[in-house]
DNA sequence: TAGGTAACGCACTAGTTAGTTACTTACAAT
DNA sequence: ATTGTAAGTAACTAACTAGTGCGTTACCTA
């Protein structure tokens, strides 16, 4: 009956319940306007556990970002890109980039927050490293299996190619808002968004086509 | 005499005290975590004067916001694209992004907070809607210089392409410090700029040459 | 079933923070 | 020279904020 019995107290259900309510005001407000006493009301958890748990705002902060970033790296390994051919694999990669920012849009917001920070609270984690290592290692191998059969150009970095996927879609929807002001456009309609998604595999497959 | 009498009270450079103590702020923390005080201290101004000229801490962001738009649109009014070839202007505009990007590093802070606030800010400016009409215009100009001389392919979206040519420079340098733990990087040594501006302008060239 | 341990909650502190009140003082126009 | 007005100041306040001290209670294990 372990599993049906309605834990009162649950060390595992209030910290995750409490990185979620976390993860959700820091994408909201950034690190400097997110509350402790607003995560911890909506985490239904008292303040004291964040601090009982996490140590505080800042660690808390740490480990969501951690999470974030390692979340998306699992996601991109799942998606089993060696088994594409390299103009396939490529294609699906940008993509998935974009549909992940879409679907996770506090994941912009996190990434943008690390950054107004200078990244310090990312700085020790080996565990994100690691991750990066592979996911760099997955491009490159992409991009050799392309040069090899022809299809791609040779001596593409694969780390600016990243950038270059990641930085087209990404700037596109953080900056959404202002550019909206700016060129009087709707940039999140179901037409805008698959324009942009277009423009950016043409962009990055004129980038590497041979 | 006049313009060489030291005012004691001089409301003009009062203002531009303010103005230039609070961007740097803005910056450097973000709205949320900027402190009126400190503005205030930092441009050796009473804390009173900002909400006497200001209106309040919203207020003078919405004032520094739009001065830092309007700042980089006027630039590139200047370089004058107009008067040199399609391929040539490209290449430029391309290069000026960049650099205004690295000899201003406080108008990407500040686009990025404007955004974490869903671009409230700004929905007002018409004086910056007018002045990204030109811009798209000039750039628009330039495109449609290119295909009918035959050098770029036709039916490249302006706006897109604008849209692209700010996000390769603005995410490489935005999100460098996180970039630099995952991926082992120096994003900032002269080789890397270099290196990274080069492949910026050979994605653009790739995306618009026929 | 007894008791130790970890989960949890309350209420507080010490320091900040945006914004204001009530005042003084320099300056320019008359 | 006088004086109205705008520039400037200092000392507040009311609300907020991260973090904590200390006590209580549920749950697991021996």
């Amino acid at each position: 009956m372990k599993a049906t019995t309605r834990k009162i107290r649950d060390a595992d259900a209030t910290k995750a319940r409490i990185l979620a309510a976390a993860k959700s005001e820091f994408a909201r407000v950034g690190l400097g306007g997110a509350r402790v006493d607003e995560i911890a009301e909506r985490a239904q958890a008292n303040k004291r556990m964040i601090y009982h748990y996490f140590g505080g705002k800042e660690d808390l902060f740490k480990v969501v970002l951690e999470e974030a970033y390692l979340d998306i790296r699992n996601a991109e390994q799942a998606l089993a890109l060696d088994h594409l051919s390299p103009r396939e694999a490529l294609e699906t990669l940008v993509r998935f980039t974009w549909q992940y920012y879409l679907d996770n849009p506090e994941f912009i917001t996190l990434v943008n927050s690390a950054n107004l920070h200078r990244g310090r609270h990312l700085e020790g984690s080996e565990r994100l490293r690691v991750a990066s290592r592979r996911f760099v290692e997955m491009v490159r191998d992409i991009l050799e299996r392309g040069a090899g059969e022809g299809t791609f150009r040779t001596g593409v970095d694969p780390v600016q190619l990243n950038i270059t996927i990641a930085a087209i879609g990404y700037y596109y929807l953080t900056n959404r808002f202002t550019g909206a002001v700016m060129f009087e456009r709707d940039y999140m309609s179901e037409d805008a968004l698959e324009q942009r998604l277009a423009f950016n595999i043409d962009t990055v497959m004129r980038l590497v086509l041979a």
